[in-house]
This record gives structure tokens, C-alpha cells and sequence, in this order.
DNA sequence: CGATTCCTTTGACTAAAGTCAAAGATTATG
DNA sequence: CATAATCTTTGACTTTAGTCAAAGGAATCG
């Protein structure tokens, strides 16, 4: 990997610097108003939740300690602000879900933080405020993607699974016959020699998947490509491609081939845009009905 | 003007709480490794004066309670990291400076800074990196641009005295026959009845200034547009000769002029570009080489 | 079914952050 | 030149944030 310019780290160091000390100080006032930051920002990440949430999982999203948040979450029970109960499956998680009294609280802290970015806004012309908005939205959109991983998995993992499972959830959706999970690569196929399971982490949780499998000798297949809603439009399913092709590479597998289903017209332009070229059918799966392969250079 | 768009102040605030959630704690955690944050904050802002800085303005750049900064700066005294003297001019006033062993410190806090954004900048490929930092850099900009304030102030006050000795300077640098500061307007000429005079804000500290004056009946003049080089490519200029026109116009005055000097280049442009057309000689100032004029619409 | 692991609560702390007001030393101002 | 204003220091707090360990109830695993 290249190394970083420096010229490329301080302009991230001065918009860092910039962006906490005007917009992040001004935020944490406004939010830390009428209660301490902490309770503030526990009750946001609440709201974020409308079925309501375990202690167990705030505490991991917050990285709080177990004592610290159960005297918040104490509190602002006292305050009528949230509503505990334990969790109907397993007695030993505390549920925590926000009462009227809190969502009309938590209605008032988005009306400043949205007061304050229309005040920032305001003081732009309106092609300017677009420009801001988007620079940002770019901004976000990268700092996402580097954030996420990609990480080999045994095919019997059950982040692979659920990925799968959203995959075909998905398909079913979308394909018009709808989509039979028997379709779905064997964990066997895509572990050890027979092939590999990536899977992407944003967070900790999986956002995406993609499957390398031997098809014959030197050719090695890419199945089930996916990008769960909330990071697509990121980049992910190419750094999800570039993953497989780097294994089937180390592999010696120097042509992957694809198939893919009519309906889903963006997946065949990215595999154009990223080197892949249409081919005769070179498999007989139910769903596919463009092909794909390409050559790759060592 | 025109209400900020729902849209826009939700991508503001999804930028927002994404980037102080994932980018600002990391900062905070990585900047308090071994002293209080305050603490590392106040060295980080005493360095960035690296000749000595009052407490007073420390105080109110941060925001901080005069005991709260006090004690901090004892600590750090105590640590060996600053050093405490009086001001010359001013007894009542502590100036505050980094020792070496602070300055040592603080390369050691701007070193696990860079790498933070570093690491972030590892995990894209190069021409992602580029357009993220174009994206950040772009966010600054307007970011700052929406904090400055253009304000009509009376042309004998400090600060408007401040900006013309600086655009004074800055001529006197630029013109290859220097500028002889006669030619600037005298205080009389840019108030009341006779002119106008603006001054821009940023964070408290003029960063640029403009003048009008009456040329004749119904013609203003605009003289002495100046920006600080520090914030410069931000279009405060254009902020600047929109407070003018608009402020022109208020009296009545529906065409306005100014002649600029032929190695201002820039700033022809920007005439040009903001409707001014070139017109023959109106005056015989020392300086004027080009002459402008624009018609107000109302 | 007994041991182990999980999750939450509680007690007992500590450190950091921040506030307020009084007091002392200087400087500006009418 | 007396008075007011400015700036810093100090004492005496409070609140917020956070840590650690013990303990108890509930699920899980072998």
C-alpha cells in the first residue's frame, strides 16, 4: 500500500481541528443543555432504537462502562424519561425504550442540532450550502469506507450466514420469480481448498459479503456479491471484488467468471467498469442470465 | 433570504454526528493519553503562539473560567512543559509560553495526530484519499466563509484603522513603486452621510475590510476592497463587494466605480466576473490603472 | 445438575471539569 | 489623584465522568 502524502494528512489534521473546535464544541452545548452530555447522548442513541434496546448493546455501541450506564439509564428513569424492563427471552438483559416524556425531549435536542446547522448554513448562498452539503456527504461516504474491513471467514461462520441470508432476503425481492436459498454456495464450497468467504465489518457488524469458489482448474467463480442497503453507494462491492480477486490470485486461479440476473443492471455495470467482460453462459445456474469473466494480472 | 432546505440540514447533521462520533473521539482519546484533555488542549493552543501568549486571550479563545485556566497553566508549569512571566507593557497581563521540554510534548501530541490520520487515510486507495481531503478542504472553506460576519462600522474605528494599515502594507509589498499611505481614505470620507466602511469577523478578529464613499451625484466608489491573506480563496471578497453594492444602493447611489492597479490581476478577474466593466480613467488616483463601473439593479 | 459464563446492580472510589466569589495588584479614566 | 475597570490568583466548592470489584440472578454448556 502507498504511503500517505503528508500534504494529504494535514489538510485531514486542519479540517479535523477546525470542524471540532467550531461545529463538535458548539454541538456538545447545545446537546448537554439542560441534562450532563453523557445522559444526553445515551437518551439519542435511545431515540435511534423506537423498539427499544438492551444495556448490553448501548453499553458495546458506547463503549460505557456496565455500572456508569446503569446509573444514567437509573436516572433518567427517574426523570420519566425512559422506561426499563427486561427482556421477554432472556431475563437478564434490561430493555430500556423511551417514553412520551423522552421523545418530546429528544424532539427538542433535534431541534437544535438543527438550528444550529441551519444557522451555519444560513450564512451561505444557496449554491455554496449545496456545495458544503455535498462536500460533506463525500466526506462521510469516504470516511465510512475506510473505516470498513474486510476480513476472510470460514464459509460456516454465522456472520457468513446471516450475510447470506440477507442476500437471498434481498433477491427475493427483487428478482421477479423470486429467489430459492438452495441456490446459496454450501458452506463447504467456499472454506479451505474449495474456496473463500469474505465478509465486510462496519463497526463490527457485517455489511457485505462476497464467495470465491473453484470452478475448474485455473478458473475460480465469484457468487453472491452483496452490500447490505445502509453502505452501498460507498465503493464497498469493489473493495469487496478486488478482496476475492486478490485470493483467487494467491490461489493461482488467474480467470474468475460470474453470473448475474437481468434485473440487477448497476452490479453488471460495475463488474464493466471494473475489468470484467461479457461471455458466452458458461454455467447453468437458475438465476443467471449475463456471464462474466476476467483475466487477472499477476 | 431564502430558508435552508430540510435536506440539507439533515446531511449536515449526518456528517456531523458521524464524523464527532467516529473522528472526535478517536482525537480526544488519542490527545488525553497522558494528561487531562484541558491540559493537552491549553499546550496544544500555547504552542500554536510560539511567541508566548496571555492568559487573557487564551481564556477567551478556549472559553475558560480565569481560575480554571489559571490552575492549568500552574500545573503545567509545575510540569516543567510552560513558563510564566509578566507582560512587558502590561503588568497585570501573564504571558505564557512553551519550554523546550513543552515543545517536545507537543511534536509528540501532533505525531499521534498525524498518525490517526494517517491510519484513517490508509484504509483508501490514492485517488480516494485525494477526494477526500478535496472534500474536507472544500467543507472548511465554506465553513469558514459561513462564520464570517461583514460588518458596517464607523471608518474612524480601531478596527477599520487596523485593516487599512494591513491592506496598506500588503500594497506597499505588491505595487513594484510601493504605496504611500496618503491615498487612503481619511476616516471623515467613509462615515455618515459621505461612505460607508465594512469590516469581515472572523472569530472575533478582523480579516478584511471595504470602503464606499460618494463619487457624485447618484455614483458611489468603491475603494480599498482588502482580504487577510489568511483568508484568502474563501470568496470573502465577493461577501465584502455585496455588502457595498447593497449598502450603495440603500442610498440611492445605483452605479458604483473603482479603479484597481494592473499587477492586482486577481482582482480584475474578480470585478469581471461580479458584473463590473471596464470604463475609460473617471479619476486620477496614483494607483488606478484599470477603471470599473456597475450598474445596481434595485 | 453443577460449573461457568453473562448481564446488571450497587458500593466505594478517583480524577477531571467547571463555577463562584473574594482579594490583591495594575492600569485606565474622568 | 481618586475611582473604576482589568487581570490573575486562591479558596471553597459542585457536578460530571469514569473505574473497579463484589454480588446476585439468569442462561448456557458439558
Amino acid at each position: 500500500m502507498e504511503p500517505v502524502s503528508t500534504e494529504q494528512v494535514a489538510a485531514f489534521r486542519r479540517f479535523n481541528r477546525y470542524f471540532t473546535r467550531r461545529i463538535g464544541v458548539l454541538n456538545d452545548h447545545y446537546l448537554g443543555q439542560d441534562r450532563p452530555l453523557g445522559e444526553a447522548r445515551l437518551l439519542f442513541e435511545i431515540s435511534e432504537n423506537p423498539a427499544g434496546v438492551s444495556l448490553r448493546e448501548l453499553r458495546s455501541r458506547l463503549g460505557l462502562d456496565a455500572g456508569y450506564l446503569s446509573r444514567m439509564a437509573k436516572a433518567l428513569q427517574a426523570q420519566g424519561m425512559v422506561r426499563l424492563r427486561t427482556h421477554p427471552d432472556d431475563n437478564r438483559l434490561r430493555m430500556i425504550e423511551l417514553t412520551p416524556a423522552g421523545r418530546v425531549e429528544v424532539k427538542e435536542q433535534n431541534r437544535r442540532a438543527d438550528t444550529l446547522a441551519s444557522d451555519v448554513l444560513r450564512g451561505l448562498t444557496a449554491p455554496q450550502r449545496q456545495q458544503l452539503t455535498d462536500a460533506m456527504a463525500t466526506a462521510r461516504r469516504l470516511l465510512r469506507l475506510a473505516a470498513i474491513t474486510v476480513e476472510l471467514v470460514d464459509g460456516h461462520a454465522p456472520d457468513a450466514r446471516a450475510c447470506l441470508d440477507a442476500y437471498a432476503a434481498d433477491l427475493d425481492a427483487r428478482f421477479p420469480e423470486g429467489f430459492d436459498k438452495a441456490d446459496l454456495v454450501r458452506p463447504g464450497q467456499v472454506s479451505g481448498d474449495a474456496g473463500a468467504f469474505f465478509v465486510a465489518y462496519e463497526e463490527g457488524r457485517p455489511v457485505g459479503c462476497g464467495a470465491l469458489r473453484r470452478l475448474e482448474p485455473g478458473v475460480g467463480e465469484i457468487r453472491h456479491v452483496w452490500v447490505h442497503p445502509d453502505a452501498r453507494r460507498l465503493g464497498l462491492a469493489r473493495r469487496l471484488l478486488a478482496a476475492i480477486e486478490h485470493e483467487s490470485l494467491r490461489r493461482g486461479w488467474n480467470v474468475v467468471r460470474l453470473d448475474t440476473h437481468a434485473v440487477l443492471t448497476e452490479a453488471r455495470a460495475m463488474y464493466r467498469a471494473c475489468g470484467y467482460q461479457e461471455i458466452p453462459a458458461y454455467s447453468d445456474h437458475v438465476y443467471g442470465q449475463h456471464w462474466f469473466e476476467k483475466r487477472l494480472a499477476p
